[in-house]
DNA sequence: CGATTGCGGTTGATCCGTCAACTATAATTG
DNA sequence: CAATTATAGTTGACGGATCAACCGCAATCG
């Protein structure tokens, strides 16, 4: 009668999911406290801008965007107008399959991204690295790196 | 020119970070499409009634639920809102504060739960716990710990 | 080739959650 | 006790993301 996803999860799993899940959420929303009043920036943003800045020219489809950021098409579609319209991001289309559009980072985005690495990496540091060693960093980035999602091997979520 | 944020992250603390955004985003992702397909029911929902159900009464008032779900008031009411139609709580008044107002678990909610409760955990399971030996989740459950809103000593966001 | 099928992207409707403003009640203070 | 201030909750307006439907183009298959 007490409990009922508790009474089926032991203690310390029980722990680290509550831990996993809390921690995400309080963490998540101060990043994005953070870049919005440093930069008017969400961390999706941040994120976008970021891709594009490790692309080769800077640019990627939609698609691939989408599928970095795990959005919908849709979802980007709407997030780069945004960008777009802040003259972060241009559209251009593609030669060789006139249905891609690239979203490409402008010298404007580039530049803001640059600027907004510097507080958010520092406020990653704070909320997230700060807390542990180097050595427990790995330890993390091994346990982690197995979760679906995580970039492991066994990372496939055998759909 | 390569990078912006990892370059001035290290390699192991890049990918402890990444997996980190990664693996919850895909694993939560999963984890409401299979809640929602088995039981027409959010993980919000979920929780809202998991901490209903561990109450005292089986009540909270709509603050207390606020900052378990770490949702604003308003979020709430409408989570609530929802629950209430779909008949798997009430709204009850407080008599000795005519401010406050109860959400509590109604049978049908409670039942509800306990179905739900089945595949949500063993979902749970399988996309997280299952990827640990019992040692490796008592690491990750001291080291997430630490972090902001993970519930150890440390988690004051200092404000 | 021409028709079908598939892919990339956008749009309309909708849902979910926030913020800001508001109501009503309680607590405080002079 | 009256006036102020604080707290609990709801509501309206809005933003962000999804789904489903769609368009245009490419690729494939007869």
């Amino acid at each position: 009668m007490e409990a009922i996803a508790p009474a089926l999860l032991d203690g310390a799993a029980l722990d680290a999911w509550r831990s996993y899940l809390k921690s995400h959420a309080t963490i998540l929303r101060a990043l994005d406290a953070d870049l919005i009043a440093q930069h008017g920036m969400t961390t999706r943003d941040y994120e976008v801008l970021l891709y594009l800045s490790q692309a080769p020219d800077r640019k990627l489809p939609m698609s691939a965007l989408a599928e970095s950021t795990m959005l919908t098409r849709s979802g980007i579609t709407r997030l780069v107008d945004g960008l777009v319209s802040a003259g972060l991001i241009e559209r251009v289309s593609c030669r060789s399959d006139a249905r891609v559009s690239y979203a490409q980072l402008t010298d404007a985005g580039y530049e803001k991204l640059r600027q907004a690495g510097c507080t958010h990496v520092a406020s990653i540091r704070e909320m997230f690295l700060e807390h542990f060693t180097p050595g427990e960093i790995e330890q993390l980035a091994s346990l982690l790196s197995r979760l679906p999602g995580g970039g492991g091997v066994g990372a496939c979520t055998a759909e």
